[in-house]
DNA sequence: CCGCTTCCGGAATACTTGCTTCCGCTTATG
DNA sequence: CATAAGCGGAAGCAAGTATTCCGGAAGCGG
């Protein structure tokens, strides 16, 4: 406490000093292995395997985050921007007929990604994210749709229902070895085609499902 | 101690005397509960709340069952002999062309059985009951295939993974006023039509499954 | 190279959770 | 009415786990 000795930053803001060249590396392993554990378990993830899988000690993942919660935060969020990315990715490099095929595809090739943005409970966290991610994907099943590639009827709703049941079903089935959900993945997508009669139920809305992921 | 004046029946046989009137309404009313509380919450279900979703003390279920694993092996067992009949009954009552998507609805239509089938972690149980529905899965799936309905690459795993992924997007999304995982099972379904590419991947074989279904 | 500050590991703490047991009371049954 | 089966639910007890704490190691500025 001697004076400002220890190198505060301008006013206001609460900038923080850089970390230590260490404890940066440690940190971005505990958000990694944070990303994979939660997605693997879910919240009931415990923080002690959080830790052996970063390979530091828990006490080290309290320094950086306060507690569970806050670090779930931290991967969710990570999430979500991830998730959008693709989205925008998408919208650029993708031609129409492709874009709803190819937005599932690679949201599944990053697991650690979507996994952690859907099976978090995030009732605590700013949002599920679905409303950043709604819009680009709106406009990338309109583009779909308006291609011929993706059945008239299909909503956004379904898009984030498909990725949830492959990710279940990839949770369960896939190993090391074998990724059977691709399988059925494909068998999913080709039920979002086109030539197909209107399904006889209506689709949830954005808000539902928001309502379901937060909730839940 | 008397005599054998508790009746006990012809030696060898374990033959226990009947359950006293109440005891039996008890029975049934923790063989229901303990069905639809696994099948909601997994083994994790707790006694306490099985006991309570049947309206009797925790004592009670122990008095039937020795521990929870035997509770659910005899919820397992109920459920695989449901399927079974459901297999059957699509077999001598349901034209070949709706064998298969008719086979999927009724699962469905009867949570309770289903769920507990595909959710238990059966590391106890005498199988996973596929050995006794492949079988019969296979037919139907034949039928269904020769009547030109079903795409001829599809596979009897394909048919089980699709029931387990309806189960989970069900238990997420589905309550007590809406049924969203209707719609969802709608475009499942109708990826299976023929019509389409062959899949890139191979599907499952069923003694894999019954690995995964049983070893986790 | 020195001393200060930040960091680290992981044992110890303090709970929570949930299966199982126990025992005094109730209820069917003959 | 007597008896044995059945019942409820309050402990007992064993795991599992978030969080704290502190002695020692490691980066960093001088």
């Amino acid at each position: 406490m001697t004076r400002s000795g220890t190198g505060r930053a301008a006013a206001g803001t609460v900038e923080q000093r850089p970390l230590r060249r260490d404890a940066e590396v440690n940190l971005s392993r505990i958000l990694v292995a944070a990303r994979d554990v939660f997605a693997e378990h879910g919240y009931e993830a415990s923080m002690e395997e959080i830790a052996m899988r970063a390979d530091v000690g828990v006490g080290t993942l309290y320094r950086r985050f306060p507690n569970k919660a806050d670090l779930l935060d931290a991967v969710v969020v990570a999430a979500h921007e991830r998730k959008r990315q693709i989205a925008e990715a998408i919208l650029t490099d993708v031609p129409p007929e492709d874009g709803v095929f190819e937005f599932v595809r690679r949201c599944i090739a990053v697991p650690s990604c979507w996994r952690a943005t859907i099976s978090a409970p995030p009732w605590r966290t700013s949002g599920t994210g679905l409303g950043q991610t709604a819009p680009l994907l709106e406009e990338i099943l309109h583009r779909s749709q308006r291609a011929g590639s993706v059945r008239p009827d299909l909503q956004v709703a379904d898009i984030i229902v498909v990725l949830m049941a492959v990710r279940s079903i990839a949770d369960v089935c896939d190993s090391k070895s074998s990724t059977p959900s691709l399988r059925f993945l494909e068998l999913l997508l080709d039920g979002l085609r086109p030539g197909h009669e209107a399904p006889a139920h209506d689709p949830l809305t954005i808000a539902q499902l928001d309502r379901i992921l937060r909730h839940r």
